[in-house]
DNA sequence: GTAGAGCTTGAACCCAGGTTCAAGGTCAAG
DNA sequence: CTTGACCTTGAACCTGGGTTCAAGCTCTAC
């Protein structure tokens, strides 16, 4: 059971930087549950998990404000419905990014047959594969 | 054959907002292909592809400086090197997408079951599937 | 020839998400 | 009892991607 964290601590245990924790406590996002008698900030295990799932949900693509909302002891049914865009917003991003894959692929390799010319045609090809999109 | 397009029509038929398309001439990214005797800029079908390319691009992920590299007429090398890049990002972001999408559902369904409780179990649950992920 | 939409410029402003700086207090090691 | 690493604060700064503003010119239509 590991004890309380300096900022410090907790910054390396999530991998980010000091300044980025401090960062996210002035947003509202994440604020030590203690402070030392010398005033140091200190963190406890859960909110190491906290800060965990802060940088998780941003990887997924929620704003800081969307995280805020998500945090606080919410009414389920505006988490649901945070939630339920973020899945559809997931879903459509992942079917564009299939269609550009397979067209980034196609380029790649018209890029490679020809590999002649020094005006690359790639540029073109994505441009092609584009036109409906966005 | 469509004729040179003033900014106005150019940016309406990209569907970008004039502002940005200025912006985009700041960034070097679309110069426009000539001016008229009034100095307006006037742009070429060319120039409405281009704009198009780099909205698409953009889309996919690449940033204004990526896009400004893929667009001089380039050794196809970098070009090539980009694109993998890209390529490699856009296959990591979906394996993750598909891994949240997941979690996001389990998440999503626990809070319907139990719709008793105040406290929204859901944030929990993302915390627990976000271990070892960015 | 006057109104209104559309164009020109440069500079200022905006937002998200951070980072950096200055001036100072604290703690552990030697 | 000093040195160095680590902490405190508030404020300023940065980057990316734009938008807005002010002051003025131009084109179309009436």
């Amino acid at each position: 059971m590991a004890h309380e964290l300096t900022i410090g601590e907790l910054a390396k245990a999530a991998g980010v930087p000091v300044s980025t924790v401090r960062f996210y406590e002035r947003k509202r996002l994440l604020r030590p549950s203690g402070r030392s008698a010398a005033n140091y900030r200190l963190y406890s295990q859960g909110d190491l998990e906290q800060l965990r799932f802060i940088r998780a949900a941003q990887g997924t693509g929620f704003t800081l404000a969307d995280i805020t909302k998500l945090m606080r002891p919410a009414p389920c049914g505006s988490v649901q419905g945070l939630i339920e865009e973020r899945l559809e917003e997931i879903t459509a991003r992942v079917k564009e990014l299939r269609h550009v894959q397979k067209v980034l692929k196609a380029a790649l390799n018209q890029c490679r047959e020809h590999e002649t010319s020094g005006r690359c045609k790639v540029v073109d090809n994505l441009t092609a594969g584009s036109k409906a999109r966005r």
